[in-house]
DNA sequence: AGAAGGACGCTC
DNA sequence: AGCGTCCTTCTT
């Protein structure tokens, strides 16, 4: 007897084991395995199919030892394993680990023995900084150790740090970490106990539907009776949430389970707590705050008689274990961070999705105020239900929405400051009024490019074709792609003038600017460097909800999911930078992106002020997000992607390889391109060289795959499949990395 | 001579 | 991915 197993590893294809007589009662598809891999290692694999078929060729391994007594991954499953693998292109190992919490699947395994908890250490909570510096005075190995820690602590916002941690620290030797344990200024512990078992919560039944929420929920209902899925298409603060509360509470009288999927930055405290209060300990928590411990724990009990019956998570959620999945509801569908970019598998959540209540049996519902173009033409065409839900909850005005011409205003000598004359007039009145206001600007850092005024040399990344940007706090410049950072010459390397001049302003110049001009407030930021973890990001949101900050700066992680009932007005900073990129798509996300941001403006009961800083107000889409014409901006869209063959007419597959000999690279590239044109003729389009040409040493080639419906995805696969084989015959070719992005967002 | 650093090739 | 092997280049 034989077992095709699936290890985590980017592998393509299964691996075929002897199952040991004593075991072959016991195991089946689904169970996790030990088995020996390569001359020395041992991994966790998960058996995809036991069969009698003897495999050729290769001498077979046995089964070192079989973990579980019943499946862990279920059938169906799997079988969504193998659809993404199938379509995303991506190895069913990479698929696999994407899919179990790590601790499933141990790769350090010594032969029959897997590592159940490890030691942890977390600070003695009794001493004081100073005390510690008194103990450790004639210790310094110590006091460096213990600094480490610290620093580790705060950096990934822990309370505790295990042995294989410390071990990676500077500084640490057995003999220095045992000195702190003995000083008990460390405390050292194993994790057992679950965290899951809450006490029950206190339970509210849901609000009441308005008239209107009612008609959405009666016509979504009825609409699933012949679709599968449905697009409800609803303004920011129309109520869709309480709307998916009397869904999940109808579910849940079916005893079905409800999978409620939010894009990562949006999964608020706001929601958690919302739904918590409805339905306490009936739902599970699955987001990027979770640990691999706890994940492990959510998973299990998945798997238990008393499953969650609501699971409330991203991207990742999709894998879980659902025994009578019944809806899957995907909010904020138009979010593009429901497409993973890195790393493999590269999958759409919101489209996984889909595919998951299909082979499930059951229902999607995906809500949007500013829905995908896909999505939207799904639902013209009929193949997904429609419902409108148009009116915003408590009859709360929409925000009026104004653009300012900075272009004629500086040419005007009307811009004192980054902000134009009517933002600061309405940001006084906000203030006066004990109103807040919030400012978006893409860019973060302080000035996003710095230039000799004497020579125009521009300060570059090493490893990759982008320029620096210029962070004030570090005082250094830093590449955004690959995080290195350089000091900030004092004069010019190339001329050595001294006219270094900074230009543009990032949220970091904003901030200081916006401090200056409003000295009275209180103004903070949101960004990757203000907000790195969860837990600061969470602080400065509830900071603002609290009024404690009057007016909050931040890029686009701002912009998502967040309900605020004291804003009085938006402003959008060089607007333009959200549209002028090179890329189909670029118009549908600044008109969401904008819209969205646009929605966190308004007050309880007072309508709130958009405005947009643009150099160029006569670009067409502006008039359609002023107007909040949404059907407008779809058919303006659509009509474009028709006629320029994108999708939802077409597919795209991009195909990126990558070298660190950019001859090798554009060499690999055009032999590539040629192999695929053999049968894909026309629809093969590049090679291209990025935008972003060079990424972390790494010379980038990309060629676009642009498949109209004739190619079906299994057809397409064989081609790209047997084209990349052909490729790899090439020796020259062996060590470039390859690819591919499905469905390229 | 020996260390150190890449580039392959292979893993049931 | 990880790891062994084979090779080149650096180190002394």
């Amino acid at each position: 007897m034989y077992a095709d197993v699936i290890l985590p590893l980017p592998l393509s294809g299964l691996f075929t084991y002897a199952v040991p007589t004593d075991m072959q009662h016991k195991i089946g598809r689904g169970f996790r395995v030990v088995v020996p891999f390569g001359r020395r290692k041992y991994y966790t694999a998960v058996v995809a199919k036991v069969h009698r078929q003897l495999p050729g060729n290769f001498t077979i391994k046995e089964i070192h030892s079989l973990i579980d007594s019943t499946p862990v991954v279920t059938d169906q499953q799997l079988e969504l394993w193998e659809w993404v693998s199938f379509y995303y292109l991506s190895a069913q190992g990479d698929v696999c680990k994407a899919a179990l919490p790590s601790p499933m699947m141990p790769e350090d395994l010594q032969k029959g023995y897997i590592q159940k908890s490890e030691e942890q250490f977390r600070l003695n909570p009794t001493f004081e900084d100073t005390g510690v510096a008194a103990i450790l005075k004639r210790s310094p190995k110590q006091q460096l150790l213990l600094d480490e820690i610290i620093w580790f602590l705060t950096e990934n916002e822990r309370e505790s740090i295990s042995r294989s941690e410390v071990k990676e620290l500077n500084g640490y030797t057995p003999m220095v970490l045992n000195g702190l344990i003995k000083k008990e200024i460390l405390i050292s512990f194993t994790v057992e106990r679950s965290r899951l078992h809450r006490k029950a919560a206190l339970t509210r039944s849901p609000y009441p539907l308005s008239k209107e929420q009612q008609k959405a929920m009666d016509a979504i209902q009825d609409s699933f009776s012949d679709k599968q899925t449905v697009l409800l298409h609803g303004a920011t603060s129309s109520g869709k949430t309480e709307i998916y509360i009397h869904l999940i509470d109808q579910l849940l009288t079916e005893g079905k389970q409800t999978l409620y999927l939010l894009p990562e930055i949006a999964l608020t405290t706001q929601l958690t707590h919302r739904l918590q209060t409805v339905f306490g300990n009936r739902i599970g928590i699955y987001h990027s705050g979770i640990n691999d411990q706890e994940r492990t724990e959510i998973w299990q009990k998945m798997l238990s008689e008393t499953p969650y019956e609501i699971i409330l998570g991203v991207r990742s959620s999709l894998f879980l274990p659902f025994r009578r999945l019944g809806l899957v509801i995907v909010d904020e569908e138009h979010e593009t961070s429901y497409k993973q970019q890195e790393p493999s598998p590269r999958y759409h959540a919101r489209d996984t999705a889909i595919m998951l209540a299909h082979m499930s049996n059951a229902k999607t519902l995906l809500g949007s105020a500013t829905p995908s173009v896909e999505s939207y033409y799904n639902a013209q065409t009929g193949k997904y239900g429609l419902v409108m839900l148009n009116e915003r909850f408590g009859k709360i005005e929409l925000p009026q929405i104004s653009l300012q011409n900075t272009k004629d205003l500086r040419r005007r000598k009307k811009m004192k400051s980054v902000l134009a004359p009517a933002l600061i007039e309405e940001i006084n009145q906000a203030l006066e009024n004990g109103e807040q206001a919030i400012l978006f600007r893409n860019r973060r850092g302080f000035a996003p490019m710095i230039e000799c005024a004497a020579c125009g040399w521009i300060p570059k990344c090493l490893y990759c074709d982008v320029t620096l940007t210029y962070h004030k706090r570090e005082h250094r410049l830093i590449c955004h792609y690959c995080n290195s950072s350089y000091s900030l010459p004092s004069t010019c390397p190339s001329c050595h003038s001294e006219g270094l001049k900074s230009f543009g302003a990032g949220t970091e110049r904003l901030e200081e600017e916006v401090s200056q001009l409003f000295p009275g407030a209180v103004v903070g930021r949101m960004d990757r460097d203000t907000a790195s973890g969860k837990d600061s990001f969470e602080r400065i949101i509830n900071d603002f909800q609290e009024n404690r900050i009057q007016i909050l700066i931040g890029t686009q992680m701002l912009s998502k999911g967040l309900d605020f009932g004291n804003v009085r007005v938006v402003g959008i900073i060089a607007a333009d930078s959200l549209l002028n990129y090179p890329d189909f798509r670029s118009h549908e996300r600044g008109f969401q992106l904008i819209t969205q941001a646009a929605g966190r403006a308004g007050r309880r009961d007072k309508q709130g002020t958009v405005i947009i800083q643009t150099s160029d107000p006569e670009q067409p889409i502006y008039r359609l997000i002023t107007r909040n014409d949404y059907e407008g901006f779809y058919h303006s869209q659509i009509t474009e992607r028709k006629l320029f063959k994108y999708p939802p007419f077409t597919r795209l597959i991009s195909i990126v390889l990558k070298h660190k000999d950019e001859q090798k690279a554009e060499y690999a590239a055009i032999s590539f391109f040629r192999l695929l044109r053999q049968s894909f003729e026309n629809s093969v389009l590049g090679p291209n060289k990025p935008v972003v040409g060079r990424i972390q040493q790494q010379h980038i080639r990309e060629i676009l795959l642009k498949l109209d419906h004739s190619f079906s995805p299994a057809q397409a696969r064989e081609w790209i499949k047997s084209a990349e084989s052909r490729l790899r015959e090439n020796s020259d070719f062996k060590q470039i990395l390859l690819y591919y992005n499905v469905d390229w967002v």
